[in-house]
DNA sequence: CGGCCCATTGACTATGGTCAATATAAGTGG
DNA sequence: CCACTTATATTGACCATAGTCAATGGGCCG
């Protein structure tokens, strides 16, 4: 929770055009003019990790898309137990149009930035441009599935069994950055088949709804078991991935699939 | 889960001009000529309490809305442990444009009447009649939020709290139902203080992450503590509703508001 | 009346939480 | 650069909460 020094991510240009997250983002759908039009309206905000950027409850008069970076959606309990409810992950998307008060509490766990834009004006545009609302739709439907997938887990789920299915997310993950030709390009460990963790043991912990001691013993379990291997803390390498996805719990409809 | 003989509900009139949910549901936003689009693509589904609507995975031809009854949205593990990821309460939509697989099962729980439209003449109507997608878009978000609330309660509440937040909801819900003219038109109970159960044990097990025995039991707990009074199976009377919410494990966002 | 379904209750167990000690990184300042 | 402080992670011992298994009770329908 300390804030560091100052936030490190910098974008080579401003430009929408050289944009990471643009075929992926709210302004996916967005043509030429459109994109001159939101381009005008934006502006960067960087977070360094561990920063607040909303807390649940407070006004928010902004929203945005996550350009860089990780953040947290966490909720809690006034006793302090904490529930993380969501990732933010590069294109995701922060803040709701029509609504000013924040109802989760968004924490930067790695430097962030954001592209932000000004509520008011941002609803004000969706109304005419209704490509920024279909994507948006879309977006906050695939949220909604994602949100329902965890509440099985959280839900239904062994300790054992979460970790599990976190590890395999994040492989997953990894393995979709690895493009089909780029394959043998690493020496000693095969590519998606390893990871760095990007949440501390205790927003695991408060991902999947455990205390950091099970998540801690859990990953020792799977290490002891043969599936994984773990190098210093955060770095996680896949032994037998096959076996992975079997402890994670197959739910039935993905089994079918 | 044994479907009964046939499905009750019925509707007065199949005009729109006198629909229970139209003001509240996808479709509330439309003016007049829209309302006849719509009119002339609808058709009526009904389901007896028990019946399956749509299984987790299967493909889904149309959407549509609830105009009367109460269906769950439940997603099943491969040993058959299930959590029921949402509620379909009237006014709530069925489906989702742009995706053919259905990625939860649909149960009706009480005789559900639905509203429906063929999908893809659905979809392409979105396109050119806005105030279809933002009314759904709206419901969407806030559909997310009560998803993203609820993995707050399967992740960190303890069962007693579970079951009080589960009651305090259905009391809220309730309470709503009484206009504030019709206050004290009742006989011995207070009106807003009782309320029957929609759910059965299993079903409230399913929504909670909780076994039917723990949920019994944390109703005898609640009853023995003087909190509710319980009317055979499904009735529940608020003793003590001020106690029964902080039961329920406040969340500091609610707490400060 | 008998059978079935659902709910309740009890006895026991297991999973994961709590508390505490130790280890390991990772900053901080002399 | 090293001692010191502070966060983060691991491990152990113990305990509490909720799950499992099983028996019993009650309501409803044929």
């Amino acid at each position: 929770m300390t804030a560091r020094s100052d936030p490190a991510p910098l974008l080579a240009s401003q430009d929408c055009g050289d944009c990471p997250i643009r075929t992926r983002a709210v302004c996916s759908r967005c043509d030429g003019g459109e994109i001159a039009t939101l381009e005008a309206m934006k502006s960067y905000r960087r977070f360094a990790a561990g920063q607040t950027i909303v807390w649940a409850g407070d006004r928010m008069d902004f929203v945005g898309s996550v350009v860089q970076g990780v953040a947290t959606l966490t909720r809690n309990l006034e006793d302090g137990r904490t529930q993380t409810v969501g990732l933010l992950l590069p294109s995701d998307f922060v803040g709701r149009p029509g609504r000013d008060l924040a109802p989760f509490t968004v924490t930067a766990i790695s430097d962030v930035l954001l592209c932000c834009f000004r509520r008011k004006p941002f609803e004000a545009l969706m109304l005419d441009t209704p490509a920024v609302g279909q994507r948006l739709l879309e977006m906050v439907l695939d949220e909604l599935d994602a949100a329902r997938e965890w509440m099985l887990l959280l839900g239904r789920k062994t300790a054992r069994e979460k970790i599990a299915s976190l590890l395999a997310i994040f492989l997953r993950r990894q393995a979709a950055l690895w493009t089909p030709d780029r394959r043998g390009a690493v020496t000693g460990v095969r590519p998606g088949t390893s990871f760095d963790l990007p949440l501390s043991r205790e927003a695991m912990g408060n991902y999947l709804g455990l205390t950091i001691e099970t998540v801690s013993r859990q990953l020792t379990a799977l290490r002891r078991d043969g599936v994984i291997r773990i190098e210093g803390t955060r770095r996680i390498i896949v032994l037998d991935s096959l076996r992975l996805r079997s402890e994670a719990g197959q739910d039935d409809a993905s089994a079918a699939a």
